[in-house]
DNA sequence: TGCATTAATGAATAAATATTCAGTATTTTT
DNA sequence: AAAAATACTGAATATTTATTCATTAATGCA
């Protein structure tokens, strides 16, 4: 043996890669500026990855593996309806508030010719959890009788707004703030 | 004089930018790709535009006024505060579900190298009457006195997850599923 | 400590992409 | 109908960007 790769490197260059996809999407994504954001030379990337599609499919993995385990990690369904949505909702803001860039390279991934089918598919399985509290609140007669599409993305839409907005203007995401975001979303679903 | 210049080569142009840019993002935007979908050469992209650049550019500039001018056209701010709230709704809504493509683009462009700082100045100003509406609607003490840009993303949220769903997924968009999506937005936002 | 092994470098090369341009086709004008 | 002007073409060129590789530096192991 000698010596070892270096696992702050990898860090490093995901941090670079995100960075630089929230100012400037995939389309400013270029090997040298990742190189150079995450301070090593152009070929050091290539000791990490095998090529740039390899680090963004690699990278986008990493993110969503990351980002399930908060979202659920915390989650118990057998409480009431109420507390589970609240949890939810509350984690699911978190992960997004707390690391806009990931959303962003979700989000531009999901638009790009690095896509590929079969990860879209996996995605839907993944939020499980959450249609079947959905469908649960239907049962309870809690919330509105819709297509759980439309009651997520009821939820998710102003979510991602929210954290796109707290970083580009002045828009402090206070716990105040927070609370009436959650009630407007509850007040929206509920019956 | 001689041979004109053929407008409808321009909306090829713009046709073809945006639908690819809908199908694989900026970064999948490659001149003979656009060329090849526009039905013509390379080169003659060069005789309608200066760049690349330039196409983006003077793209944008043409979809944020023809935005502009759907989202506002009918609208009659001295009718009911209801009234405003929905026809702004319901125009945003078809907006965007009409022309999901250039929704994504306008997005795309905002998370790219081309936009400008100016630009971004800019755009706030044009929803300045929606702004208007959220005011007024407080002060009358019909909906929740908050934040506009809160309560703003919390219209356009579920509108732009809904738009980009419906274009993934078999996801229908009914006159029913509509009527239910805007209750839920003015159940969000009512007091 | 010194050797073997692999990480790291960054300039050189390859590949992808934007742009130009010499030649051709088409339209308008006289 | 011929000429003049300009759109159009797509292969050739320039530019940008990804990738490789010869060299150097660092680390683990005997």
């Amino acid at each position: 043996m000698a010596r070892d790769k270096d696992d702050k490197k990898i860090e490093a260059i995901y941090a670079a890669t995100l960075q630089i996809v929230l100012q400037s999407g995939f389309s400013g994504l270029k090997m040298p500026n990742i190189a150079k954001a995450a301070g090593m030379a152009t070929g050091t990337l290539y000791i990490y990855f095998k090529s740039k599609e390899d680090l963004v499919n690699t990278l986008y993995l990493h993110l969503k593996s990351r980002k399930m385990k908060g979202l659920f990690s915390q989650y118990d369904p057998s409480a009431p309806f109420r507390a589970c949505f609240k949890q939810l909702w509350y984690a699911y803001f978190q992960l997004n508030l707390v690391n806009l860039q990931e959303a962003v390279f979700l989000e531009q991934y999901f638009r790009s010719p690095y896509l590929q089918e079969e990860v879209k598919k996996q995605e839907k399985q993944l939020f499980q959890p959450i249609y079947d509290l959905l469908e649960r609140g239907k049962k309870e007669q809690i919330i509105k009788n819709l297509d759980s599409e439309l009651l997520l993305l009821q939820l998710t839409g102003p979510i991602h707004e929210m954290t796109k907005l707290s970083y580009s203007e002045a828009f402090e995401i206070t716990e105040q703030v927070l609370e009436k975001a959650f009630l407007m979303a509850w007040d929206g679903l509920k019956l």
